[in-house]
RNA sequence: GUUUCUGUAGCUCAGUAGGAUAGAGCGUCCGCCUCCUAAGCGGAAGGCCAGCGGUUCGAAUCCGCUCAGGAACGCCA
């Protein structure tokens, strides 16, 4: 379906052409003056200059064409040159009608579909997931279902960290520990034991053990880098170990993905890169790319236009190493290899925009990517605690994503508790559903390229702009709608009409900007205007509520156009919740 | 130091093809349950959109400078 501002910039444009203008500026928004119009043009201003009229002429002579739409009802210029329209009640019901039985909404699918990877998540192997990995996870999360929505190919890669030095540091502790492992007998030829050497909690704890005696420790660390190396030679034992840590790591992070309800469709990871590296680093030199610099393989991307200093795109360090730029590029070779993406999408720290610039400079520049592959940084906000610093926990550390949304289910199963009844299981899955949905919305309610404040007092609050007042709303809609049924069968039939009451309208008008809304959210990469969209269309149905009696209504007409929009919001809001990546319970 | 992002109500945040009177929530104060979930709804108070200058019919929005805070700046990822 058509978008409204379309269908009405439409209109205008033909009265703008009557009127012998050009209809570009018919350009149509909803008008911010609620008390004088729905929606409003300001094209006869734009126009003014290039006609050398006054605005409010032109606006008064595109207004004398409008006067007999079908679609709006009233239309009128006000100074200095706006033109300030209301739609006919009946237009509105029709288009909402034809929303409520088309499928998605009547959302408008891609013309042209791209296939979209879509990296995010961003986790270690044999690090804890963390807070810091929450932003990724649940922005990456609804950008992939937003732009899977409108149709396109989305393919979402959690990329792991899994090479690299930090492997190195958990085979050289574990030798520390357990030296009498097969892994690390030379000549060994038999089979490796099956069973890991360490369990997840133990893998956890080993990594940052490592970590911090490779900084004290100058030997330890040589060892390190050691084990690092053999390791991507391939060296048998340490394959082992490797495999080892990926299995019992991925199984934890599945779950903790899981109990975030995010999934991924590729668990790749550096190391899956690693074998493009070679015919890569061949590639850059051999086209005269690449050159040596203080010993270093590097490829220039300064650009003209740059007003700092750029520096080069690394690809082997002087010891003749790999590093983060050669991974990446050669993540780049292996997605270009395997899924020919339009465009790969990274949702990733800010903090590492520098770095993404000279990839993607990089990958331009040396073919590695089609030239109209588009290549897409969205760097999020770090987010900050109470005190405007960085989030810590109490003590001070790191807060595991795992205590995180324990705590949060457990405040949030208090909250219910006592308020409802309802079985101890069901009292519990809903106390999870809303507490998902208060720290996922408590998220993507803010721009995801700012910095924000987290504070989970205020996002697991019922009150306000918060995913529980959401759900919370949805699950009245769910209690009347159930009321209906009991004594009516048929809802799917129940049609719109022309709003009754101002309530009615209000919310009528704002269920009609869905898909503006979700193409916006989708070109932006913004899914904080869905929370605020549905935090409005919440709004305007409570209010609407608020008003009108629903099922007392004695009309059969007007209760059953009260149900049928009742029908559409709450269609409307469980889809855009679950572009967000939560859902609603049934009661609360 | 260079570059870059941010600065909007007491607090947390919306608000870009420049438009009419800058919006929400929380907090504060005042109202509303015989009625589909009051976890709701209505109302009040609260603003030099960091400051100064410019562009123009018109600026929170575009440009310049200043101030304040954050971040990044080649052999970690």
């Amino acid at each position: 379906m058509k978008k409204m501002l379309e269908l009405i910039a439409e209109e205008v444009g033909q009265a703008f052409e009557k009127a012998g203008y050009d209809k570009e500026y018919a350009r149509v928004t909803v008008s911010n003056r609620p008390d004088l119009c729905e929606y409003q043009c300001n094209g006869a201003m734009a126009g003014a200059k290039v006609y050398k009229k006054a605005p409010i002429m032109i606006a008064n002579e595109v207004v004398a064409y409008l006067l007999d739409s079908k679609k709006i009802a009233s239309a009128e210029a006000a100074a200095p040159g706006f033109i300030n329209m209301k739609l006919r009640p009946e237009y509105i019901a029709t288009y909402l009608n034809d929303m409520k039985v088309a499928k998605d909404l009547g959302i408008e699918k891609a013309m042209n579909p791209k296939t979209i990877v879509v990296d995010y998540g961003g986790a270690n192997v044999a690090k804890p997931l963390h807070v810091g990995h929450l932003r990724s996870a649940i922005i990456g999360e609804s950008l992939k279902k937003i732009a899977r929505f409108l149709g396109h190919e989305v393919i979402g890669d959690v990329h792991l960290g899994d090479w690299g030095y930090q492997m190195g540091l958990v085979i050289t502790e574990l030798q520390k520990r357990q030296p009498q492992l097969p892994y690390f007998e030379e000549n060994y030829q038999g089979d490796y034991p099956k069973e890991p050497p360490f369990t997840i909690h133990e893998l956890e704890e080993i990594y940052p053990t490592a970590s911090t005696r490779a900084k004290e420790d100058e030997e330890y660390k040589e060892e390190a880098l050691r084990a690092t190396y053999l390791l991507q030679n391939g060296h048998r034992g340490y394959t082992a170990i490797w495999n080892h840590i990926m299995n019992v790591s991925v199984a934890d992070l599945k779950k903790n993905y899981g109990n975030l309800d995010v999934t991924f469709d590729l668990w790749k990871g550096e190391a899956d890169a690693q074998k493009y590296i070679p015919a890569m680093v061949e590639h850059l030199k051999e086209g005269g790319y690449a050159h040596l610099d203080d010993g270093a393989l590097v490829v220039d991307v300064k650009e003209d236009s740059d007003t700092k200093e750029i520096p080069p795109c690394m690809i082997l360090k002087s010891d003749g190493a790999a590093l983060y730029d050669t991974t990446d590029l050669a993540t780049l070779v292996e997605r270009e290899e395997l899924y020919h993406p339009d465009e790969v999408l990274y949702v990733v720290d800010k903090r590492q925009e520098l770095h993404f610039t000279q990839v993607f400079r990089c990958a331009r520049k040396t073919n590695i990517v089609k030239p109209n592959t588009k290549l897409t940084f969205l760097g999020f906000g770090t987010m900050n605690g109470k005190d405007g610093k960085p989030f810590k926990t109490r003590e001070g550390g790191v807060m595991r994503l795992e205590d995180l949304i324990r705590e949060i289910n457990e405040q949030m199963y208090e909250k219910i508790a006592d308020n409802r009844m309802m079985s101890q299981e069901e009292a519990k899955e809903t106390a999870r559903m809303i507490g998902l949905s208060a720290l996922k919305y408590g998220d993507l309610s803010n721009q995801a390229s700012k910095d924000y404040m987290f504070d989970l007092e205020r996002f697991m609050s019922f009150e306000g702009n918060t995913g529980p007042y959401i759900l919370y709303t949805i699950v009245r809609i769910k209690s009347i709608l159930a009321k209906y049924m009991e004594t009516n069968k048929s809802m799917e039939e129940c049609m719109l009409r022309g709003a009754v009451t101002e309530s009615q309208r209000s919310l009528m008008l704002e269920v009609v900007k869905f898909n503006e809304i979700i193409e916006i959210a989708h070109e932006e990469c913004a899914p904080h205007k869905i929370c605020a969209y549905i935090y409005e269309v919440a709004n305007a149905f409570n209010k609407f509520y608020h008003e009108t009696k629903i099922l007392a209504e004695e009309n059969e007409d007007t209760k059953e156009s009260f149900i049928a929009l009742l029908i559409l919001t709450k269609k409307l809001l469980e889809t855009c919740i679950d572009l967000l990546g939560f859902e609603a319970p049934e009661r609360m």
